[in-house]
Parts: structure tokens; C-alpha cells; sequence
RNA sequence: GCGCCUGUAGCUCAGUCGGAUAGAGCACCUGCCUUCUAAGCAGGUUGUCGCUGGUUCGAUUCCAGCCAGGCGCGCCA
């Protein structure tokens, strides 16, 4: 399904193209056109800025250019006008009638309305989180678990197949001082040096003493208390509405031997050495800044060597590529990862796209509120989900790049104001829910063989129509860029939009006035905006009410 | 020292194939519900896009160098 957009611009491609054919034109054609819509609306529905880069080439002023394809363009169906502007860009009207087609395209796609096949074919291998078993998920997960999530499902509507991954760092030493600290606890020992602090480590003593009369060893307290908390991690992401396909356990790899496999195929690649007792993988062939040692001179294996199977082991069970989703403080992964991959014959260009995210900070009452694990003011997925909700957390977590450093104010989040985006868009949706039942109790003719779509005309429609037209171009540079965010921006928009539709232009009759096609066109568009809403608020892993 | 990220309105932040007058919310004013959900709409005020150069028709956007802040640089996990 392409849109209108992406038509027009393949159409203007041609035509600029042919041009060159024919003469008319000196230069090379572009791959692709862009359209853009135009943020000040004198600009028509979509510009392009063709002829300025087209002008140096053909030797001509840009304005030259630009008027030897206006007749052209103004020719291509839907096409109602093309003005030049400014210093050659080309502004193009649609013809309104036939722009509101898109009411029966969105209609009739319902739910599939904005996906795309960009990525068909192609699985993608998602990790995020994967938390130590060793405690509750805190802040610094969270924003993953929400971006990771919505990401999973913007690759999928743009046609990839998704494998959503936590891995579980269950073995090595923090597991072993976990299991003591739950041990110690239980025992009414000192924790130990180093252990777990948290009052959590006191409730799982408990549990794990009450399901488990008699255990002794710290084994068995690893392991039992390892479940427990594992199980815990497991519902809170389940309230957290996400998904995970597949919990990878760390210890599955050693035991299955994918870790000793994955040393093996890096070394028919050619980039292990021995040195000073160490085996070593030569990251700095492919941009790390300092080899990594696999193999410790004792003998033990290193968590890179973990990681390095666990990438060999994700591709040879089919991903193509992985994307990995770490917190700012293992940026220095990057580098090191992206050179796994190429030691292991990939191209890292294509195969492996690191996302780091950044820090958030937490607002509450005025003051930030200060993350200490000694303290006990580490804030958890939990009691974030308990205080604001799971929409408005996951909301506010998703519309900001990840890049940046975010901070949520819990006091914002908890108001019914529009301080508080998700409400803004999920307000439009509820509102449109609304009038569509009186619609309904009029008994206003909705079906798609009662829209007139040269019914809507009003400038409020045709910008709500020309915003509907962008939603699927919004997922697919998305999934594209791995921005979940942009989704959110728009949904933004769009409700906007439609709040401004509904202020200047009255979908129920006002008064004695007969029902006519104009009711009918509005219901539809009403339910094309509602049903564009709650596309993308699905694709965020956002409620999408019918009542506020 | 090296590496990653950030620096846009009073505050929180959008703005990637370089485009026309740089946007939104909050905050501060002013209007709009005796018929669709006012959690809404319309209007007003706010900027050396960190600084300096470069690339060109044109730079918040690309490049280089600075300045400031955050984070990381183990045969730890």
C-alpha cells in the first residue's frame, strides 16, 4: 500500500526523468523525489524542492526548471493546481474531492491502515531490558521496556518478523551473591560485603522459606529465590502490556555449548590470538579501541565471550539483523559489539544496530528525586505503573528520542491536563467514539456506499485528510530509524487536527435539520481519524478508550 | 587523554534524505459551551537554534575546531 504522497512523488520522478530524455532537461534524475507538506498551508497540500536541486545541473535558474514540469504535474490525476513560489519550489493542490478517497482506503485497511512492506521478510531480533534475575525492574529499565516494546511493534507493521529477546544474566557472580544475600537473610546472617541490600531480599527470604521447608545451602537459595524473582520481573512486564517471544537464559548458552560454538566460528574467521595465557578476539581490526579477551588466563570465560556466542547464536537461529538496546552506561559496547559482528563475518552496517538510550531522571513533588540503591529511593517499574498508570508511563516514556535525557515529572502525570499528552490523544479518541453513537442513534448512513467524498471541502478536512495521508510514511521512517517516538509525535498532531475539525465543522445535524450526505462524509472521516488513532496508539501499546 | 550522548522560547522538549516567516505543551493575558465529550477550540507575548569557521543558491540540519554538561573507558558482571 503506497500513499498518495508516495504516488505523486514516483510520478514527478518520471516525469523529471523523462524530461531529461527528451532533452529538455540536462543532468542526472534523482532515485526519488521528496514531498514534503508544507508547514505554512498558503503552500498547497505537498512542495517539493526539485528544481532548485535540479538548476545547477541543467544550467538553468531554478524557476525555469520549475515551469517547464508545472504543466506536467498539474496533469497527473488528483492534481488540481501547481504554483511556483519563493526561488523554484514547486507547490502542488490536490483536488479535495479525490484527496478524500482516502476515507474508503483507511476504512477498508482498518487496522492495517499504515503498514508497509519495507521490511518484508526480513527478522529482526529485538533485545532489550534483560535485567540481572536479581531484583525488582527499576527505572532504568523501564524506558526500554516501553520504547523496546513499541519498537518491536513498528517493525512488525512495517512488515518485519520480530523476535522480541530478554536475555537473562543468570550465572556468574552477582547470581551467587544473590543467592547468598537471600541466604544470609533468611538465616538472619549479615548480608554480605558486596551482596544485595534491598528490603526486597528480606520478602523473598520469606518466600523462599515458606515454598522450601529446610533449604539450607546457598545453591538452593539462589536457585529458589532466582524463580521467584525471575516470575516477578516476568508480571510486572506483563502489566507493562510487554512482550517478550523468548526469555534467553545465559546458562542455556554454556550448556548447550553455543558459547564454545561461537568461539569456534570466530576462529575460521581468523580473529582469535593467544596471548600472555588469554585468548583474545581482535576487536581493533574492525574499530574497537582494545582487543577483548575471551578466555581469561585461568581459564574462565569472560561475559564478552557470552555475548559474542549470544550474537552468533541470534543469527544462526535466523535474525538478520539484532538490535541490541543498552542504557548510556554501556555505550562503550558499541564499538565493541559492532566488531563482533564483522569478526564474525557480518557487516555490521547491515547486521547489528546498537540504540543507546539515555538516562531518566524522576520529578516528584518539585524536586528530583534522587536514585540511590543505599538509600532505598531506587523507583521500580512497579511503583511507577502504581503512581501514573501503565498508558501514561508508557506514553511519556516512548515520545521522547531515546538519545536525549528525559525526565518525568510524576505529578504531571498523574493530572487529567494537557500537560499530559497521552491524554490529549486518547481524548480525541474517546470524543470521537462519541459523536460516532449519536451518529449511530440518528441513524446517520455511515457505509463506505454513502460517502460522498466531494462532500468535504471545509479547509479543517482537508487538512485532517492530508494529516491522515502522512500515517503511514510516520511508521515506516519509524521502524526505518528505529524511532518509535515519531509515532507518538504524530498522534499529537493529528489530534490536534481533529480537535480543530470538530470545533469549526458540525458532524450531527444542528436543530430540524434533515440528514444529508455531508453527515454521512464527516461520520466517515470521523471514523477514519478514530481509526488512524487507535492504529497508532496500538503501535505504542497505549489503551485507545471509546469514554473519558 | 580517548569514546558515546546532549546544548533550540522563562520551563519540559519536537524539528535526518540542507529549504520558504524555527515549532508544541506548560506558564502569562483575551475570547468561545441553554445541541457532537471545554481533558477542547481561537487569538496575543517569548528565540544571537552553545561559540567560531567551512561547504553552497540556501545550514538548527552537513563538516572541522572550540566551550559547557551527562556518561563510559577492567583477563568486573
Amino acid at each position: 500500500m503506497s500513499s498518495l504522497a508516495d504516488q505523486l512523488a514516483a510520478s514527478i520522478q518520471a516525469l523529471v526523468a523523462a524530461a531529461i530524455n527528451n532533452g529538455e532537461l540536462s543532468g542526472t534524475a534523482p532515485d526519488s523525489i521528496v514531498l514534503e507538506r508544507p508547514k505554512n498551508r498558503d503552500h498547497g497540500d505537498y512542495a517539493t524542492s526539485i528544481a532548485l536541486q535540479l538548476a545547477k545541473a541543467a544550467g538553468k535558474n531554478p524557476r525555469e526548471v520549475a515551469t517547464l514540469l508545472q504543466s506536467a504535474i498539474a496533469a497527473l490525476p488528483g492534481v488540481s493546481k501547481v504554483d511556483i513560489a519563493g526561488p523554484g519550489f514547486i507547490n502542488i493542490t490536490l483536488d479535495r474531492a479525490n484527496q478524500a478517497e482516502l476515507v474508503r482506503t483507511i476504512l477498508s485497511n482498518s487496522a492495517k491502515y499504515g503498514h508497509g512492506d519495507a521490511l518484508n521478510g526480513v527478522t529482526v531480533n529485538l533485545e532489550f531490558i534483560s535485567a540481572n534475575p536479581t531484583g525488582p525492574l527499576h527505572l532504568g529499565h523501564t524506558r526500554w521496556a516501553a520504547v523496546g516494546d513499541a519498537l518491536g511493534r513498528v517493525l512488525k507493521a512495517a512488515g518485519a518478523n520480530v523476535v522480541q529477546e530478554f536475555y537473562i544474566n543468570d550465572r556468574g557472580r552477582q547470581m551467587d551473591l544473590f543467592g547468598q544475600s537471600v541466604q544470609a537473610a533468611a538465616q538472619g546472617l549479615p548480608i554480605p560485603e558486596d551482596g544485595y541490600q534491598g528490603e526486597y531480599i528480606k520478602d523473598l527470604a520469606k518466600e523462599v522459606v515458606a515454598s522450601n521447608p529446610g533449604i539450607s545451602t546457598s545453591e538452593d537459595f539462589r536457585e529458589a529465590a532466582y524463580k521467584v524473582q525471575l516470575a516477578q520481573q516476568q508480571g510486572v512486564l506483563n502489566v507493562f502490556q510487554t512482550h517478550f517471544d523468548i526469555w534467553f537464559s545465559e546458562r542455556s548458552l554454556h550448556e548447550s555449548g553455543a558459547v564454545e560454538h561461537g568461539l569456534d566460528k570466530l576462529r575460521e574467521q581468523g580473529h582469535v590470538f593467544e596471548l600472555d595465557g588469554a585468548i583474545w578476539l581482535r576487536t581493533t581490526d574492525f574499530g574497537d579501541d582494545k582487543d577483548r579477551v575471551l578466555v581469561k588466563e585461568n581459564g574462565e570465560l569472560t561475559y564478552f565471550a557470552s555475548d559474542t556466542a549470544y550474537y552468533i547464536n541470534k543469527r544462526e537461529r535466523g535474525a538478520d539483523i539484532c538490535i541490541y538496546m543498552l542504557g548510556a552506561d554501556h555505550h562503550g559496547y558499541i564499538h565493541r559489539l559492532r566488531a563482533v559482528s564483522a569478526c564474525a563475518g557480518d557487516n555490521p552496517d547491515y547486521n547489528i544496530h546498537v540504540l543507546i538510550g539515555q538516562l531518566v531522571k524522576i520529578m516528584e513533588g518539585g524536586e528530583e528525586v534522587k536514585l540511590s540503591k543505599r538509600a532505598g529511593t531506587i523507583i521500580t517499574l512497579e511503583e511507577l505503573v502504581e503512581k501514573v498508570g501503565v498508558d501514561a508511563a508508557r506514553y511519556t516514556l516512548i515520545r521522547y528520542p531515546v538519545d536525549t535525557p528525559m525526565v518525568m515529572d510524576i505529578d504531571v502525570l498523574r493530572s487529567n491536563t494537557n500537560e499530559n499528552p497521552v491524554y490529549y490523544v486518547q481524548y480525541a479518541h474517546a470524543r470521537i467514539a462519541a459523536v460516532l453513537r449519536n451518529v449511530a442513534e440518528l441513524k446517520i448512513p455511515t457505509g463506505l456506499e454513502n460517502f460522498d467524498p466531494s462532500q468535504l471541502t471545509h479547509d479543517r478536512e482537508n487538512e485532517l485528510l492530508g494529516t491522515l495521508a502522512e500515517y503511514p510514511r510516520i511508521v515506516a521512517s519509524a521502524a526505518e530509524l528505529r524511532e518509535p517516538h515519531r509515532v507518538a509525535r504524530y498522534l499529537e498532531e493529528l489530534a490536534g487536527v481533529y480537535h480543530g475539525f470538530y470545533a469549526d465543522c458540525r458532524v450531527l445535524p444542528l436543530g430540524d435539520e434533515a440528514v444529508g450526505p455531508i453527515h454521512s462524509a464527516r461520520a466517515n472521516l470521523c471514523a477514519a481519524t478514530m481509526q488512524v488513532i487507535a492504529n497508532g496508539l496500538s503501535l505504542l501499546g497505549v489503551s485507545a478508550p471509546e469514554r473519558m
